[in-house]
DNA sequence: ACCCAGGTGCTGC
DNA sequence: GCAGCACATGGG
């Protein structure tokens, strides 16, 4: 088991920052956390200011304390924002114990291909269905027999809903659990083997990709060690159905490359809002990256994690309180 | 019925 | 380069 507090990593706010979305409340109890990742599971409790990560040393170090970025000193960041800016400041404020992680990268690219014109809990909800039916199946205690879904007919299916989880958010630790699919998986299943799974038309998408994904993996991953994001973001932009704003996603949380900056459409609206020159009708999405360079180019090194403050405390509803 | 959602692809200029 | 539109699906 492995401690720390609230300030370094708060899993509430992490749960709910938009980066992750197999995050969950465990249903019941308030402060405690189930966190998937490809095809582990990290359970995480609260008392207090007190939190713990349930895993041994091993593991932490092999693989959770680089998901949680935990060497970054994000303090010395956080003082790094100029105070003038009112509402960053609320912002970094708010984003005490945000971490930017650093997830499974076929996981990232395929949810945040999802992620387009969808809102977060819909979000959610497709990337569990694709779970269960491509992905691991393990059994709750870790002892796990894990064995391939390859289950194509809808009855299995159904008793996975109804012993599911309830709403956008909530999960039981003692149930069985499905890692984030292989691309092999998604490929194996065909163009039609994502029908049924609410995806509309990312579909395609989503097989494509997988696909791409196979024959360009190694290559990416090597620009990605390199850190040549440049390289990488090129390779990201050539698969079917990642954009800018995707691969900039992609970029800032699987990859680490923490001077990437995603445009959407809440990061338009706070631009138009608290930075816009009161321009009648909305801000166009050029514009809006216009005056993020302007307002944010200065915090070089670490304008991603701008980003996420300002999108996690828009997300959150406390942009509204006035002071 | 209408509008929007952590956009992208495609067309036409 | 940039505007304009189609694209599924769910929720207000």
């Amino acid at each position: 088991m492995i401690k720390t507090d609230v300030d370094f990593l708060n899993p509430g706010r992490i749960c709910d920052s938009g980066q992750i979305f197999r995050m969950y409340r465990v249903e019941g109890k308030a402060s405690v956390f189930l966190v998937y990742s490809g095809d582990r599971r990290l359970k995480i409790s609260v008392k207090g200011r007190d939190v713990f990560l349930h895993c041994d040393t091993a593991e932490y170090e092999s693989y959770w304390k680089h998901f949680f970025d935990m060497d970054r000193d994000y303090d010395a960041l956080a003082a790094k924002i100029d105070p003038s800016d009112s509402f960053l400041a609320r912002a970094c404020l708010a984003g005490k114990g945000l971490r930017i992680l650093r997830q499974d990268l076929f996981e990232m690219i395929i949810s945040f291909i999802i992620s387009q014109q969808k809102q977060i809990p819909s979000i959610r909800k497709c990337v569990e269905a694709l779970c269960e039916r491509f992905g691991q199946k393990h059994a709750p205690d870790g002892a796990d027999n894990a064995e391939r879904t390859g289950k194509k007919d809808a009855s299995e299916g159904a008793v996975g809903l109804e012993n599911g989880c309830v709403g956008d958010c909530g999960k039981k630790e003692e149930k069985a659990w499905y890692g984030f699919p292989s691309p092999h998986s998604i490929a194996a299943g065909g163009p039609e083997g994502l029908k049924g799974l609410s995806l509309g038309y990312r579909e395609r998408y989503i097989y494509e990709t997988s696909c791409i994904f196979l024959q360009v993996e190694d290559e990416l991953r090597d620009a990605i060690d390199k850190k040549d994001f440049v390289a990488a973001k090129k390779m990201l932009l050539s698969m079917t159905g990642i954009g800018e704003k995707v691969a900039d996603c992609i970029l800032l949380f699987a990859c680490g490359d923490l001077d990437s900056f995603p445009v959407d459409t809440h990061i338009i609206s706070i631009m138009d809002r608290e930075y816009g020159e009161k321009t009648d009708g909305r801000l166009s999405p050029a514009r809006a990256r216009e005056q993020v360079r302007e307002v944010f180019g200065k915090y070089k090194g670490f304008s991603g994690l701008v980003q996420q403050w300002i999108f996690a405390y828009e997300i959150s509803g406390q942009n509204k309180r006035k002071d």
